[in-house]
DNA sequence: ACTGGACCGAATACGAGGTA
DNA sequence: TACCTCGTATTCGGTCCAGT
């Protein structure tokens, strides 16, 4: 690998291969045609000493070799492009940015409403975008870089990404206002649900592969105690509005909970068994640490989450 | 003026996947 | 199985441009 010959715009045309795993893709855009994109593939092929790309079926798929090198190539790229056409100062009145952010719904439900209408007062020309995702999807979102922050509980973060606490949530026992066993057993909204009417009410739970156990519920096993799980859903909304009907009960973020409570007609108690808060927080690449758009970003999460 | 490198469009070959 | 479509890879003849 000789450095001195080395052309940057074949990092380009890697960079756009690995996001594309299509030369004709790649080539659009890069601005480049399909054969343009395969010679500099090719050069870059002779100047790596490795295929880099091959063919399987209609995709092109990386080499390990490939792999290795495309977080190293993007980070490249994300800097030099900041290096170019980065504004002393980031401007929001001027700015027709994208921002996309990366959550559950709890954080769409929480958080977008308040920070569209402020994002938007300041940056009318911004383009803001939440897309529904787990924590699982972290990792390959912020480092392929289609994401800007992603916003869940605390999970192991690989050394490039950055953390910020946010605020603690606490799961609170949601059901129907007025909830007939509830009302009979006499626990008023705002006091402790009863343990054994906990376990015995049939019970929805947010889950979004599926999986019928969750951090309460080794909470309850640690105690010797089982609650009755007869739905899962991928989303809070949707536990909420289960709950609204009456046949179920949940637990739920006390900040959703109280978010939905009155347009819903819910009711909201203590859990009867301890469960750990949880830190919540941002995400997101090393590499926007000091990106005035992305601290301006930030900022605005931190404003609307701290109100 | 010449040379070399990079690009283009067009043509062609080939492989993979979908479909009748 | 044959055919079609789509996409990649390659070649060819040409243009453009920077360097010598």
């Amino acid at each position: 690998m000789n450095f001195a010959s080395l052309d940057l715009n074949l990092l380009r045309v890697f960079d756009a291969l690995m996001q594309e795993r299509s030369v004709t893709k790649a080539g659009e855009r890069v601005g480049l045609s399909q054969p343009a994109v395969s010679s500099a593939l090719n050069r870059l092929r002779h100047l790596v000493g490795d295929q880099l790309f091959v063919r399987e079926g209609n995709m092109m798929v990386p080499t390990p070799r490939a792999l290795s090198l495309a977080e190293t190539v993007r980070d490249a790229m994300v800097r030099i492009d900041q290096a170019l056409t980065e504004q002393a100062v980031f401007d929001p009145a001027r700015s027709g940015r994208t921002f996309r952010l990366l959550g559950s719904d709890y954080f769409s439900t929480l958080l977008m409403p308040q920070l569209s209408v402020r994002v938007l007062a300041a940056a009318p020309n911004v383009l803001l975008q939440f897309l529904d995702g787990g924590p699982r999807a972290m990792p390959h979102v912020l480092t392929e870089g289609s994401i800007d922050l992603t916003l869940s509980p605390p999970v192991d973060i690989p050394e490039w990404a950055a953390f910020q606490f946010l605020f603690k949530s606490r799961l609170v026992a949601v059901a129907k206002a007025g909830h007939d066993a509830l009302a009979q057993a006499g626990v008023a909204p705002g006091e402790t649900m009863p343990l054994d009417l906990f376990c015995a009410l049939p019970q929805a739970i947010c889950s979004t592969d599926g999986g019928l156990s969750t951090g309460l519920d080794s909470a309850l096993g640690a105690i010797g105690r089982r609650r009755r799980v007869v739905l899962t859903l991928p989303h809070f909304q949707a536990i909420a509005l289960a709950i609204a009907q009456g046949h179920v009960i949940g637990s739920l973020p006390v900040q959703f909970a109280h978010r939905v409570r009155d347009r819903l007609k819910l009711d909201i108690f203590e859990l009867p068994v301890g469960f750990a808060d949880m830190d919540m927080g941002m995400y997101w690449h090393r590499r926007y640490d000091r990106d005035s758009a992305h601290m301006w970003l930030r900022e605005q999460v931190e404003v609307v989450l701290g109100e």
